[in-house]
RNA sequence: CGGGACGUAGCGCAGCCUGGUAGCGCACUUGCUUGGGGUGCAAGGGGUCGCGAGUUCAAAUCUCGCCGUCCCGACCA
């Protein structure tokens, strides 16, 4: 039996003042966490108890499809340099070195010690498929944590890795961690979206985030209001409405020609201007990449210009993902007037040797987003200062290098499965499943002999979940001024029995009884047993996330108590000889 | 890494401009009081004013350096 009067649950009337989202503000007043350093949490009771009780679920679901290992958090150089992420990853990694000056690291993640071990130990396609899963810390020197657990340098992951002879097998194992990871978040009782996402740097193919919505998110979902369409933004498509394309002009021949726009730069003033919707002109963006060259190594830079339709606005993601993740800057005034041989405001596609495909290096590329291919006789800049194009048609009057998606997506268009309007919000990652593909597998050597007797590369898949996060998803969606509310699977505890006045013997006894009761009954009770007044019990009660409360007051003579519903604030009065069966009922139905 | 802010008791803050005994609310301790939404009264305890230099008779206060934390951006399985 849990009595409050015994614990540590140091519960706070305000926040701290650098608490900024609501599930840190609420850790901290309910005691849950205290902060050690930037990105660095202590848990206590709590917060211990929440977590722990995360993991039971992620563990019991995860044994069904796999075997739980745990691997070292201390990492030798030698590994993370086989597979070539020891330079990649950067300054995300804490490094150090031991007595000897052997260079060390603290795993971000775990692909290379699984690895590691299925190349020593793997050696026949009759051992595949294996399952590998594990619940340990992860160490992350994140250039800013941030949003208390949300973003941090260290924090505990299940991590785990399927190794499989072929791509069917893979396909097998994604989808068997797929559904062990819905059985896991709404066990968790959370709301979530399985949404389809970008494989960044860990390269593979496909790729699925599961994400909560929450404005305490730093990512950006677009989501169907109908049907099932669901992405990251870095990869969100949307359909776009077809666009009758102007007539040619003048004399009718399908050439460009100038037209003066004094003092016109903006898409929005030269559409005005000529009297055409801005879906008829090009935006020009003018960029730089900077980046290793694959083949020289050598660090270059090199002009980007970007076509895009004028109402249309850029994704930086989709961007870099076209120029391979290297990193891009708009041009600077000089840079533009090199190029162009024109101010900005009257930039456009032609007059300029583009270079045919994004390996030459030496010429500008011009990338147009997909939504200009195809498109006729559109009005974009001259190059010249105060005039603009008409009947400019890529393909014919200019050669782009590529066209690529490089279009934002914006909340209310059409969805490109079914038509409804897109939505976006903002969510939290909580899991993330991807076929690796042959990465690992490959750059470390594991090998086994396939049913031919050959000697094949096992095909590799990664799933994590991010334990604090689960809890930080649950508050942030369930919480107001006075507390928050946890699902009972992943509270700390399940019912908080509160003795109004603990100087009335008969008020006292029955709490106590009501919670051996429960306990008896199989829940995580507390008793909150603290010479206390009442009002100061119902607001800790209130505050520190356990999701039922049974008020024992001075209805006791008449064999009466009050549970009330955190969540909704529901109070109903229940016989005290009738609370088991109560809570019997509650967990078939709300629980 | 670029930009901004902050650092004074466990938490929230004032004091700093204009240098001179370090303060308020909550929390904590003791006593009484109260007992269904942070009860009231009284008496207490608790501070290297982030750290280090400098200026000064004298520094929380002025100057310089460093450290730490948060926010925006960049970054990000």
């Amino acid at each position: 039996m849990h009595r409050w009067s015994q614990l540590f649950i140091p519960t706070l009337r305000e926040a701290p003042a650098d608490a900024e989202v609501a599930s840190h503000k609420l850790l901290v007043r309910a005691g849950y966490i205290r902060q050690l350093g930037a990105g660095i949490y202590s848990f206590l009771l709590l917060g211990n108890r929440s977590t722990q009780k995360i993991m039971g679920i992620v563990r019991e679901e995860m044994d069904k499809i796999g075997q739980e290992f745990y691997l070292p958090a201390l990492n030798p150089r030698e590994i993370w340099e086989a597979s070539g992420r020891w330079t990649t990853m950067g300054e995300n990694m804490f490094r150090l070195k031991d007595r000897k000056g052997a260079e060390l690291c603290l795993g971000m993640t775990h692909e290379e010690v699984m690895t590691d071990i299925a190349r020593k130990e793997l050696r026949s396609y009759k051992q595949l498929p294996q399952i590998w899963y594990q619940i340990q810390t992860k160490f992350r020197d994140e250039p800013r944590p941030k949003s208390g657990l949300l973003r941090v340098r260290q924090f505990i992951m299940k991590d785990a890795y399927s190794f499989d002879i072929d791509a069917a097998g893979l396909d097998v194992s994604y989808l068997k961690h797929y559904d062990a990871y819905c059985r896991i978040f709404d066990r968790c009782g959370l709301k979530y979206m399985v949404i389809d996402a970008h494989s960044g740097a860990m390269g593979g193919s496909q790729s699925q985030e599961f994400m909560v919505r929450t404005p305490a998110g730093e990512d950006q979902v677009v989501s169907c209001e109908k049907c099932s369409y669901a992405a990251n933004m870095e990869k969100a498509a949307s359909k776009l409405a077809s666009v009758e394309d102007l007539p040619l002009g003048l004399d009718g021949k399908p050439t460009p020609y100038e037209i003066h726009t004094p003092d016109q730069r903006t898409i929005e003033d030269v559409a005005n201007y000529l009297n055409v919707s801005p879906k008829h002109t090009i935006k020009t963006l003018a960029m730089m990449v900077t980046g290793k060259d694959g083949k020289t190594g050598k660090t270059e830079q090199r002009a980007l210009v970007l076509l895009l339709r004028g109402d249309h606005q850029m994704n930086e993601a989709k961007l870099s993902a076209a120029v391979g993740g290297k990193e891009t800057r708009p041009m600077q005034e000089g840079e533009i007037q090199e190029l162009f041989q024109s101010p900005a405001g009257y930039l456009g596609p032609l007059g300029i040797d583009w270079a045919k495909d994004m390996e030459v290096s030496n010429k500008p590329a011009l990338l147009v987003d997909k939504a200009l291919e195809g498109r006729t006789n559109l009005i974009g800049g001259a190059n010249k200062e105060n005039y603009h194009l008409k009947n400019l048609t890529p393909g014919k009057d200019f050669h782009p290098t590529a066209y690529v998606d490089l279009r934002r997506v914006t909340a209310g268009e059409d969805c490109p499965n079914c038509g409804s309007p897109l939505r976006i919000d903002t969510a939290v990652e909580i899991g993330h499943i991807f076929k690796l593909g042959y990465k690992y597998s490959e750059s470390m050597g594991a090998r086994v002999l396939d049913r031919n007797g050959k000697e094949v590369a096992p095909i590799m898949g990664s799933y994590g979940i991010g334990i604090e996060r689960i809890l930080t998803a649950a508050i942030e969606q369930s919480n107001d001024e006075n507390g928050f509310w946890l699902p009972p699977s992943i509270a700390p505890f399940e019912v908080v029995v509160v003795s109004t006045n603990a100087k009335d013997e008969a008020i006292r006894s029955a709490s106590e009884t009501i919670a051996q009761q429960l306990e008896a009954s199989g829940y995580d009770v507390l008793l909150d047993d603290r010479d206390e007044r009442p009002g100061v019990k119902f607001k800790d009660a209130d505050l520190v996330g356990i999701p039922f409360r049974i008020n024992v007051g001075k209805k006791v003579t008449e064999d009466t108590v009050e549970v009330v519903q955190r969540s909704t604030l529901h109070k109903e009065d229940v016989k005290i000889s009738a609370i088991s069966e109560y809570f019997q009922g509650l967990r078939s139905t709300a629980y």
